[in-house]
DNA sequence: CAAGAAATGGAAGAATCTTCCACTGAAACT
DNA sequence: AGTTTCAGTGGAAGATTCTTCCATTTCTTG
């Protein structure tokens, strides 16, 4: 009574899910030699791990410095009213924000908590003026500057 | 004079990055198909995209619920003192803590932003009172849950 | 304008994918 | 127990893709 949502994935399933995760263009053949299952379950295996939804992408992930994007911004919002519909439209409005990488509605000292990456401060006082505080509802913002990105996008711990 | 780091990377260069952070295990053939370039340049441009960093990896992406980490937890972390051993120690303990994703530190009222993956708030709690307030030089901590993940790991909008 | 350097696309052997099929082993039912 | 069903497995093989070589084109530089 603890294996919660992880029934239908056996020791196999997970193993080519931790691989993947680590290297999403590992070849079948390859993915199948690590896994110590013949290329057809693995090809099988993996393609149901797809379609089932237990792998959601595979995205290469590019360096940010050199797209032109690096700095990295956390920002904290309040909202004015807490209504439903004030929810929606401020998520709405961040959804079409491309600079803004994470949003997370949360319980505590804010409402939202953002991660934005642009290209430097002054890229960020430009969007916080023109973008930021005038989304929908936003009351009031605190910005966290990165100063040093400790550990990025680790590997789910499963 | 604004294309800042951009220098080396060329339209083929950054249409070959885009397709590839959306989908990551697209086959050379259809890349170069994309991209407009034969299947030998596209393997040669990516190749040195690879080699020269601008891609840091390919990942598969898993869905959390479906591993057993249904929730996400922010947590703010201010340090006892501020001298360069204290960050070195707390950033080296963070690094062996799998379940912290992402962890930067930030100019603010704090001076970590921790994101946390646990399967539940009991799996929170148990993780903060043994490990994150026990982590070298933490005097104070404070936790944000996340109900409800409104923009997860956007693409990177170059 | 010529010479060298850099990048390109075609071609082809090697490797991989993807599907079909016969087989195994574990339920489920009589 | 016997046997029927069925989900899952690995081998095999045609189709596809990778990867490299090389001749040609395009861009630089003097």
């Amino acid at each position: 009574m603890e294996e919660s949502s992880t029934e239908t994935l056996d020791r196999i399933d997970v193993r080519i899910l931790r691989a993947l995760q680590a290297e999403g263009r590992l070849t079948n053949a390859d993915l199948a030699a690590r896994v110590n299952v013949s290329a057809a379950t693995c090809h099988r295996r993996t393609q149901r791990l797809f379609e089932e939804g237990y792998i959601t992408g595979v995205r290469a992930e590019i360096a940010p410095a050199a797209v032109g994007l690096g700095a990295l911004v956390m920002v904290g919002v309040v909202l004015d009213r807490s209504t439903p519909e004030s929810f929606a439209a401020f998520e709405e409005a961040v959804h079409k924000l491309k600079e803004v990488l994470d949003c997370n509605l949360v319980a505590g000292d804010f409402d939202y908590l953002l991660k934005i990456r642009v290209r430097d401060m002054a890229d960020f006082n430009k969007l916080h003026g023109q973008k930021l505080i005038a989304l929908p509802g936003v009351r009031q913002t605190r910005t966290f500057f990165v100063m040093k990105e400790v550990k990025e996008n680790a590997r789910l711990p499963f």
